[in-house]
RNA sequence: GGUCCGGUAGCUUAGUCGGUCAAAGCGCUCGACUCAUAAUCGAAGGAUCGUGGGUUCAAGUCCCACCCGGACCA
């Protein structure tokens, strides 16, 4: 059984979660799912990044200590993760004990191998604090930076501990050359390595006036002992998660896949390798940049606000549906547009208008035909068409050309459609009504069931509590999520005892005048 | 402001090296069927390929400028 340990970008503790940080979760729970159906030892991670000035700033606002203040956050973060059926194994706080010593342990193991990689430096610069970043000149509009227009930029100097990243820039090159799809989409790698041709500045590894912050190891000269920066602290939360520095931490790292959004994918394909690199430890196989998500044409912020409440868009459809629909309208290789609309449109014509339906009229054949028991007949040639398509889904799940998600789903939705095309072309309905063409009726019954409960097992990543339904219906045995794909081409639907119930994705009542 | 990415039917997108490339799904319209969640199947309509120039026998497909959107710029 082969281990598949993947990350999710832990998320910032100053604000609810919103659609973004759904998109992402979603998808590596479909990646996490689908690795579990191949058989794998799949771990999930996600987390909270809870540190640094802001959050200390927001908790003051409230009135409530720091720590309190993020226990709230992550409370919530987790129960909308719980409401969207994440299956997590692992769930990380920056606040938590062995996280920081972690962080501690890995900043030492650097500065002992690579004595020279930190470094002091004074620095004066206007410092925006809204950006947790001081602003060169080129950032700075009527004296403020471009991003924060309502924060006013204050001058500071300030002495700090610097990472020597600009060192990393060649080993970060053969990186790249040798390794292609260390970072993917390949958009998001040729944005890195144009980056790396401009070269790369250091960095500072600690800062000033940075109280709610793991303490950097390493005092500076003068005996101030800072806070450490934002990135020191949150990447290496991917390695403290396996247990790093203690012993047996390696049984899971290195990290199989980071899944991140584009906005951070410098972090993750420069700085990051680079720590890990000056810590002599294995470097994760990929980072994966996924898009971002708009909400009806409009740009979807953090700072810009919580447009979308997340728990009536969970509560629209269920959390299946939403699941379903995000990711088949949000290519997972780019961005992509969401609205009410084009949600409602989606969830009627692909899952109770397509296969919503067609599990309904396939069972209720079966039912009325052949007494709900499914009967013996070999596979029809029409059935191998989908072949291909079966194919073509493992191809966009399974990562090797890109985690392309949503053409794993359209895969599927061909499958569905062959099927209703199918059915009208034999009418079974007419085929009944002649007992000389029994064989050809129990064929296409049969056929029929078996294309259903394989699209359910297909489904199942991307709709864990809807395809148990499906699952239960057809009369399958056991659990979807306790299926394999490799016993998939062999499924045999003889002798199960379909059960029609309620429509799975009824149709959405028309809106009432009112 | 700088760097980079994108702008193709109402919507979401395919379109390799320039020459049947104007394509698919959804929506809309018409026809068929009745097993089914007024679902399904078939057919048709629908795009001056962001704008303006340029290169070429030939350009969504290359070059330049501009407009719009996005990501990044300790």
């Amino acid at each position: 059984m082969s281990r598949f340990y993947l990350t999710t970008a832990i998320d910032y503790a100053n604000g609810d979660p919103h659609l973004g940080h759904a998109l992402e979760k979603i998808g590596a729970d479909v990646i996490a799912r689908y690795r579990r159906l191949c058989g794998d030892d799949v771990h999930l991670l996600i987390g909270m990044d809870e540190h640094g000035q802001k959050v200390q700033q927001t908790a003051a606002k409230d009135g409530v200590a720091p720590q309190a203040f993020t226990d709230t956050i992550a409370a919530r973060f987790q129960a909308t993760w719980a409401k969207l059926g994440i299956s997590y194994d692992q769930f990380i706080r920056t606040t938590e004990v062995h996280h920081k010593a972690g962080v501690q342990a890995l900043i030492r193991m650097i500065a002992e191998r690579n004595p020279d990689d930190f470094y002091e430096r004074s620095y004066t610069g206007m410092y925006c604090v809204g950006c947790e970043a001081f602003k060169q000149d080129a950032d700075i509009v009527d004296g403020t930076c471009v991003l924060h227009p309502t924060r006013v930029l204050e001058e500071v100097e300030e002495r700090n501990w610097f990472f020597r990243l600009s060192k990393y820039q060649p080993f970060l090159q053969e990186l790249l050359a040798s390794h292609p799809t260390f970072i993917e989409p390949e958009s998001r790698r040729n944005e890195i390595l144009g980056l790396l041709n401009q070269g790369l500045d250091d960095i500072s590894a600690s800062r000033a006036r940075l109280d709610w912050a793991v303490p950097f190891p390493l005092p500076l000269s003068n005996g101030e002992t800072q806070g450490t920066y934002v990135w020191f602290d949150a990447l290496p939360s991917y390695l403290t998660a396996t247990g790093f520095p203690d012993a047996g931490f390696d049984a899971r790292w290195p990290a199989d896949l980071h899944i991140i959004g584009k906005d951070i994918t410098r972090f993750h394909v420069v700085i990051w390798p680079a720590m890990l690199q000056a810590a002599g430890l294995p470097l994760p196989r990929q980072v994966w940049a996924h898009g971002f998500v708009q909400l009806g044409g409009e740009r979807f912020s953090k700072s810009a606000g919580v447009k979308l409440d997340l728990g009536e868009a969970i509560d629209r459809f269920g959390a299946d549906a939403f699941r379903y629909v995000l990711l088949r309208e949000v290519p997972f290789d780019g961005d992509g547009n969401f609205s009410w609309e084009r949600f409602e449109e989606r969830y009627t014509s692909d899952l109770a208008n397509a296969f919503g339906n067609l599990a309904s009229r396939a069972m209720a054949m079966v039912e009325k035909y052949c007494g709900g028991v499914v009967p013996a007949a070999a596979r029809p040639d029409a059935e191998r068409e989908d072949d291909a398509d079966v194919a073509a889904y493992h191809a966009a799940m399974h990562g090797e050309q890109g985690w392309l998600l949503h053409d794993g789903l359209s895969a599927v939705y061909r499958m569905t459609q062959r099927a209703n095309e199918y059915t009208a072309a034999t009418a079974p309905w007419t085929v009944a009504k002649d007992p000389s063409r029994r064989a050809d009726l129990e064929q296409i019954l049969a056929s029929l069931i078996r294309r259903i409960a394989t699209q359910t097992v297909l489904l199942a990543p991307f709709m864990p509590q809807k395809t148990e339904q499906v699952w239960a219906q057809l009369g399958g045995p056991g659990r979807v999520s306790a299926q394999r794909f490799d016993a998939l081409t062999a499924l045999d639907v003889t002798g199960w005892t379909v059960s029609k119930g309620e429509p799975l994705f009824p149709r959405p009542e028309p809106a009432k005048a009112s």
